[in-house]
DNA sequence: CGTGTGACCTAAG
DNA sequence: ACTTAGGCCACAC
């Protein structure tokens, strides 16, 4: 069975869940950001498909957010707090917490412009 | 293969 | 700040 793409949608839904490894505690990232991440910048809806056919029993979902900072479920409120997640009221801070894969901590070269 | 639904996102009002 | 509407991708029927 031909597959259109050198990708399954399989493979892309592993993809997915390495990259929800890769949050760390006291991070979060939204549906989107992985979504982008995974290669697919308009596959929010299906991140969140994704996850629910995921079978990774130990998989710190809870860390994907809607881009608002609303956890997707309300349990998932308590638990990114233990881990040091910002609130501001129901939402999480994203400006705070966002999870920011890419390091590239120019600050200390100077732009030789 | 078309339709409906969902752990979604963005833009308007 | 809240509600609607349209678009998006994958899955179930």
């Amino acid at each position: 069975m031909r597959i259109v793409g050198s990708e399954t949608p399989d493979a892309w839904r592993r993809t997915v869940y390495e990259l929800v490894w890769r949050i760390p505690p006291g991070r979060v990232a939204t549906y989107g950001l992985i979504g982008e991440l995974a290669g697919r910048p308009r596959a929010a809806r299906a991140v969140g498909n994704a996850l629910r056919h995921c079978d990774e029993k130990d998989l710190p979902f809870h860390r994907v957010v809607h881009a608002d900072g609303l956890p997707a479920f309300p349990g998932h409120r308590t638990r990114l707090r233990r881990e040091g997640v910002r609130f501001v009221g129901p939402r999480v801070d994203m400006a705070r917490n966002l999870w920011t894969p890419r390091l590239p901590q120019r600050q200390t070269r100077r732009p030789s412009l």
